[in-house]
DNA sequence: TAAAATTTGTACGTATGTATC
DNA sequence: CGATACATACGTACAAATTTT
């Protein structure tokens, strides 16, 4: 799927961004129940092992009858995310962490001349919400941060990693949440979902290169260090490092100049001051 | 509504940041289809006197049958939002600018404890998005910008302005909207949208100050102005007293300590390199 | 004036999903 | 768990209104 992409569209044109009128997605209400809880497993609000509520408070938690919910569970239990177990500790259980994509594929559609975009705005929040964190996490959220490292570090020693890329995608996903919960803001938290759900778009369209572990691994390690000590030059620069990364594979697969030139507001602060301090 | 919330909850806790299971909205399409025209409307997407598209191609376009879009075209044209005339160069028309609150009544909720947040959001995010709109904004989106502008003076000019709360909120909801399409980035302008959407139910839930026109008309003249000299100091720097007299509205109307203290790295560039300098 | 074209308005039969029992 | 009843959405065909030619 690399580098033969039809980037034919004109970049940053007004396009995309006046809304066109879009499918109303009449989806069957099973549907909705099945995505809203794969969707907290795989953002790491339940966990492998977790139990969750009985049939009957469920469904009256979501609002549903019981045989909606029945429909909703038997389709993520035949998916392996879900096990119903019965009989007096019974109940519906966790058993995966990995969900899979057919499960989760989000109706909303972005352009080709879209996807540098995604990257960009990045840039514009991701170090922001960092720094924030730093402010304000608290030492759950540096275990929570580090026990996702750790984990991928766990599967990055197996070899039979690339088989795993789809589990180390969301190990990420889980890492970069675990950072803007540790804000501790919701409104930061829903912004960052917002985000990645379009990144996610970004990178089943175009991105198919093959992640790079070790390094990703180590770009978190210095992250969350970075944050552990509040040192926000530190953790401009790390963010940088990443971001600056990711262009450059997004680069590779498709053909240079889509990435817009980084204005020089979005360098990290020790550019800036040491630009400042010259001039 | 001021004044007297029940503001019990502590804030800043981890509450409302792993999602509890909500009620799956089974909404019905025609619903969706009100909701999408609805949000076109209010965003600017869509102006009086435009003519959407005839009823089969707009029911080809979201994919829904053509009484369903009947229904919802029902209720928006009772509304006042849209008017239907039949005949050879009849069609469906935007006829109001002011959609009611009714037919947007967005089913998510926050809580009281997190509405601080949207506004420390605002600050992460906001003056980032004015400075990409600095760099690639053009003539175009000065003039949209402006001209809303001059629709807010309007408005204020007439001696019933508080009978147009509404209206005044929508314009400004299309400022904000505007500028963050000035950045020619569509990943910027869906978290707006997603930002302001949030802001929209603070707003109901919490401050129901009257809006102070001529100062909001003022600051955003000189926001338009900063991003049109490109002059990042002073978006900025506009755009820290905007956000800082919108917290302290907040602040006034629900008492004081919610807006968690600023850190250092949200105070605008102009501060961070007085002090860098002083150090 | 009349006919043609375009668009909304109305009606009904069918399929299907959802909830209740 | 199954069966039944209800609500919802769809497709289609045709009628009515209005403008254009």
């Amino acid at each position: 799927m690399s580098a033969g992409l039809p980037l034919t569209e004109r970049p940053y044109t007004r396009a995309g961004l006046q809304s066109e009128f879009e499918p109303v997605a009449t989806r069957r209400t099973f549907e909705e129940a099945v995505e809203q809880i794969a969707e907290k497993v795989k953002s790491g609000d339940l966990h492998v092992g977790d139990r969750l509520p009985s049939e009957r408070e469920l469904a009256a938690r979501m609002r549903i009858s019981r045989p909606t919910l029945r429909e909703a569970i038997k389709v993520l239990a035949e998916a392996g995310v879900l096990e119903v177990r019965r009989g007096q500790s019974g109940g519906i259980f966790v058993a995966a962490e990995l969900v899979p994509r057919e499960l989760l594929k989000s109706r909303q559609e972005i352009r080709v001349s879209e996807v540098a975009g995604v990257l960009e705005a990045r840039r514009l929040l991701e170090p922001r919400v960092a720094q924030l964190a730093a402010v304000h996490a608290g030492e759950e959220d540096f275990a929570r941060m580090a026990g996702l490292i750790e984990r991928k570090r766990e599967l990055a020693a197996r070899d039979d990693v690339l088989r795993h890329e789809d589990l180390f995608l969301q190990l990420d996903l889980k890492f970069h949440l675990a950072m803007a919960q540790a804000t501790r803001n919701s409104t930061v938290v829903s912004l960052m979902r917002s985000l990645f759900k379009r990144l996610e778009i970004a990178r089943d369209m175009a991105v198919h290169a093959p992640p790079v572990p070790d390094w990703v691994i180590d770009v978190h390690e210095r992250t969350l260090s970075a944050i552990r000590s509040a040192d926000f030059e530190a953790i401009e620069a790390v963010m940088d490092e990443h971001l600056a990364q990711l262009e450059q594979i997004w680069e590779q697969e498709t053909g240079r100049g889509l990435v817009r030139p980084l204005p020089d507001f979005l360098q990290p602060v020790a550019e800036r001051s040491r630009a400042l301090r010259a001039g």
